[in-house]
RNA sequence: GGCUCGGUAGUUCAGUUGGUUAGAACGCCGGCCUGUCACGCCGGAGGUCGAGGGUUCAAGUCCCUUCCGAGUCGCCA
């Protein structure tokens, strides 16, 4: 095996063009694929710029020639040569006119044949490509990704740095605050029985540095949430994190504004126009059954619980009666494209948001057919569909259901879906908005009480503060989300910033005086010392990463994720451990699982 | 925790109503080749059909259990 002693590289091999045909060169990289021909050999050496072809004939030393015979797909080597013109050009590869002929050829490693081809578009499944991440993030696609990630960091490292802010680092290990998703626990070895918590985001030590006077403070920050996960949830993702003082919504969102047009300008060349729309969420829920709508197409809900609400099919009547509501969407003009079977499909679609089914109607060739109209009379059929605007060639989908929230979810997934089969999402095309006036409360079912839908320190808007015990259905709150393509990009809020209206919050929640001061008591008591007004927002920067990088899932921009059951295929972790270290840190490990293994 | 889809050569896949020795392409190994660039030509090796159990004269194929992966509902203040 050769080293690299007395060598340096001159040139990355993507970068080389006919200008630089003369100049004697130095390049290293991967194997790609040797050509053998007899008496002619090339090779595609690769780096991370690209690849250059290496050209060895019956001019090139027989030592030379010989260990060039030797090479493999991933062999790692360097070469110093001659740039030349090619006598046959390609216009397949960057530096299709130059070849470089090798004089001196150093192999610095071999490789065994790797598990894949590293290419582009690689077919292959996830698990094997998770296993040897390390290979998988040698395709150019995936140096793409992770070089985008960089510049969108970089970017806003830069713009916020401009604007005023201070990158501030908050602890990894801190305290667990039972409310919202489940922490990871780190065990403590000098507080047996102790546990530290990874945060779920800064948010109390952002809040705290503005009470600290730091004004404008910001982080790329690591979060940990044990849920399970999804395309676009990791257990560990990070956040672009920042708080400001003394604004209000509109300081914010400009501030974000700028940056999204600036990342998006920079790193796509897109121009994003500003200001963003913005909506507030009671709309977003009536117009697109979703807090996070996307807006790249239409299909928008309309409610016709008052046509039906006395009508004789209790499909309809029934969910009105009982405080529910019926509403439809209108696939304008793609009645043809669903035929009987695909819309059967559909309704099995809107069973998985639990909605019961899924009444039709098609207009085509000027006729109307129907799964409900022969339950209904003929005025109530008309006023459906002049609310649908139906016209020839509509298809008409509605969903009841005593519950709201059933039927936003099912027909908000719905449009999406049916966007989806119509290929309808152009994912070049970048529809930004603000859903804003969130309620403050959420019911929840399981937990018997109102629980906070943003996060217990959010304000409430100041013309329902005195809703926040009285009226908490109706109480919303200074929350806002930014949306783009109907995926939540971040979320944030102007927090509350005096004790006594945190104190009503709390009591709104239901939280005792003593848990107050047992889980937010550090909270709380720091307030007491004079809080500036002050907000914030969290992006998702995988999230951000992904639909700047046209991927389908967040594991596509992240350089080491985990796969769905939050282990790590790499790593094979988590893993146990010695019972040496259970007993350092005071553990007894009580699940089957392992009594099982270690049988 | 639920539902849906998937697991066959190193990889991507095919494999009929259960029926001879489980195939193809790419990759890999060997040979030949001076203009290839998805090089070409000739030859070769390579399989516990995810695992376990069952039905059967016979299972990649049917049944049960289980493991793994993907999507999704719940969950994600």
């Amino acid at each position: 095996m050769d080293n690299l002693q007395g060598f340096h590289r001159s040139h990355y091999c993507g970068d080389l063009r006919a200008v630089d045909a003369g100049k004697t060169i130095s390049v290293c990289g991967w194997v790609q694929r040797q050509r053998d021909k007899g008496a002619l050999i090339f090779v595609d050496l690769r780096d991370r710029t690209g690849i250059l072809q290496l050209t060895f004939d019956d001019a090139t030393a027989r030592d030379v020639f010989e260990k060039a015979k030797s090479l493999r797909s991933e062999y790692v080597v360097a070469a110093t040569g001659k740039l030349k013109e090619r006598e046959a050009k390609t216009d397949k590869i960057a530096t299709g006119d130059v070849e470089l002929y090798v004089t001196e050829l150093r192999l610095l490693a071999k490789s065994e044949t790797p598990p894949f081809a590293i290419e582009e578009d690689s077919q292959v499944n996830d698990m094997l490509r998770l296993k040897y991440r390390y290979l998988d993030l040698r395709r150019p696609d995936m140096q793409h990704a992770i070089a985008t990630r960089h510049k969108i960091t970089k970017i806003a490292r830069d713009y916020f740095d401009e604007q005023g802010f201070l990158e501030i680092e908050t602890p990894i290990l801190t305290k667990s605050t039972p409310e919202g998703a489940r922490d990871y626990l780190v065990p403590s070895r000098v507080h047996p029985g102790k546990f530290y918590a990874l945060p779920q985001s800064p948010q109390q030590y952002k809040q705290l540095l503005m009470l600290s006077g730091f004004d404008r403070y910001f982080q790329i920050a690591r979060c940990f949430r044990d849920e399970d996960l999804r395309a676009d949830r990791q257990p560990e993702f990070t956040q672009i994190d920042l708080e400001m003082s003394f604004v209000n919504e509109d300081d914010i969102m400009s501030i974000q504004e700028g940056f999204l047009k600036r990342v998006f300008k920079e790193v796509l060349d897109v121009d994003v126009q500003t200001p963003f729309q913005r909506m507030p969420w009671q709309e977003a829920m009536d117009r697109f059954g979703s807090d996070k709508p996307d807006l790249r197409f239409g299909f928008e809900l309309k409610d016709i619980s008052d046509i039906v609400k006395d009508c004789g099919f209790g499909v309809f009547s029934g969910p009105v009666a009982e405080g529910g509501s019926v509403r439809l969407i209108n696939v304008t003009g793609h009645a043809a494209d669903f035929p009987r079977k695909k819309i059967d499909k559909l309704v099995d679609y809107v069973k998985t948001y639990k909605a019961k089914g899924l009444a039709w109607a098609r207009l085509m060739d000027g006729q109307v057919t129907s799964s409900y109209q022969k339950f209904l009379t003929e005025e109530e059929n008309k006023a459906i569909l002049e609310r649908a605007e139906a016209k020839d060639g509509d298809l008409i989908l509605i969903v009841g259901d005593a519950k709201n929230t059933v039927v936003w979810a099912a027909l908000g997934a719905l449009r999406c879906e049916i966007a989806r089969q119509l290929d309808m999402l152009d994912p070049k095309d970048f529809k930004f908005l603000w859903v804003t006036q969130f309620p403050m409360f959420e019911w929840s079912e399981e937990e018997g009480r109102y629980q906070a839908m943003h996060h217990p320190f959010t304000a409430p808007m100041v013309e329902d503060e005195d809703k926040i015990l009285s009226d908490k259905a109706n109480c919303r709150a200074r929350a806002y989300d930014i949306v783009l393509n109907g995926t939540e990009l971040g979320g944030g809020s102007i927090r509350i910033n005096t004790p006594e209206m945190q104190e009503k919050a709390f009591q709104a929640l239901g939280i005792s005086d003593e848990d107050i001061q047992e889980r937010f008591g550090h909270l709380v008591g720091a307030f007491k010392f004079g809080a500036p007004p002050h907000g914030g927002l969290a992006y998702g920067l995988d999230r951000l990463c992904m639909l700047m990088a046209g991927a389908s899932s967040i594991r596509d921009v992240i350089a080491f994720p985990k796969v769905q059951n939050a282990s790590d295929l790499m790593m094979a972790c988590p893993d146990f451990v010695d019972d040496k270290q259970l007993d350092d840190l005071s553990i007894a490990v009580t699940r089957k699982e392992q009594e099982e293994s270690e049988a």
